[in-house]
DNA sequence: ACCTGAACACCGTTCAAGT
DNA sequence: ACCTGAACACCGTTCAAGT
């Protein structure tokens, strides 16, 4: 419960925001982030947060930068991790972000909440971005050795990322019916991969 | 802007409520929706809606199961307009999903928003699973026709379910990157059915 | 540059009281 | 049964003023 001894400026309000909100954010819910809270939290007023966070919105759209970020830093650790093979990379890929949702499923949710101010929207969605340039990356790879046909990699990575994505999200909302996460993935993994195959 | 002239008992609060709520929510998402807002639009003191929803929440549950049976009746309409084949039933159903999920973005959020109360929750999430059923219903029709191999038809019907759910969510989150929403549909359910098929 | 303190308008929720 | 009105504690946001 005791806070620092900076005297007048805290020194790194942002970062100590940002920290705290996510933690909370992970327990609470978005419902239950409040600037007021968290400048509590913090030790400073109310009103210093305004200084590095406009509004709400903001901090709400740094927190889905951060986790876009850090989205894509997992499933490229997954890839890299994975054996050398196009298609267990693609399961790896898969693994690692149902994992990811299940970790950070409200991070996740404000993510893809489509909310995001007029200006953050464009940070927002580049960092969104990338983790589906991870994903062309591996079509592509997959194609040049012959694992899966011809085709607009862009799209067919497009159509994967999608996949993975609708796993992640219902399993993140408990909504697998008690089916073993780990299955469900393989078998989506396994049945795309298969109809990519035959393209 | 004249209010009816209900004497005292507005008669059907509830149902204007969630009307007025619905529209709302599709409009200013989820943090536009007040319980003292649309009791003001309803012409009733803040205090009524009380009577009607425990709380905000159970307002928003109430959305939200609304949601998902509109769901299912939109993917059973799309189903029986279909041509009588297992694969034109799948494709109509991904076509439908994705409908849904664009004109009711904020609205799909919310269903899937894993925010439920704990009582609410089981009539949400069983409002949910009729959807699925719908899916269970076809993939094993598919199978029964020999137009894909055999195997566990809940757990099939789970993934292409997560599949629709996925290219939806990103085509209402406009992260489909301008790709054609109908070509990204037809994509996935295409590449989907023939790793089915092939199982 | 960074933070405080007061102020404003808005919430959700509760509860005695009215019809 | 259904609704009102006042009350309480909590917000986000703004802005002059302090260091």
């Amino acid at each position: 419960m005791s806070v620092a001894e900076q005297p007048y400026h805290h020194g790194s309000l942002r970062q100590v925001l940002l920290a705290r909100a996510e933690s909370t954010l992970e327990k609470d819910g978005v419902d239950g982030l409040s600037l007021r809270q968290l400048a509590r939290e913090a030790g400073v007023s109310h009103a210093a947060p305004s200084k590095h966070f406009r509004d709400r919105q903001a901090l709400l759209d740094a927190l889905a930068e951060s986790g876009f970020l850090r989205l894509t830093a997992a499933l490229e650790r997954a890839v890299e991790e994975a054996e050398p093979h196009a298609r267990a990379r693609f399961a790896a890929l898969a693994g690692a972000y149902v994992s990811f949702a299940l970790e950070h499923r409200e991070l996740l949710a404000l993510m893809y909440g489509n909310k995001h101010a007029p200006g953050a929207a464009s940070q927002v969605v580049e960092a969104g971005h990338a983790s589906m340039d991870l994903t062309v990356r591996i079509v592509t790879e997959a194609q040049a050795a012959g694992d899966i046909g011809p085709g607009d990699a862009s799209r067919i990575a497009l159509v994967a990322f999608a996949t993975f994505h609708g796993i992640a999200t219902l399993a993140a909302g408990g909504m697998l019916d008690g089916a073993p996460v780990d299955e469900v993935v393989t078998a989506a993994s396994d049945t795309f991969w298969r109809g990519l195959a035959q393209a």
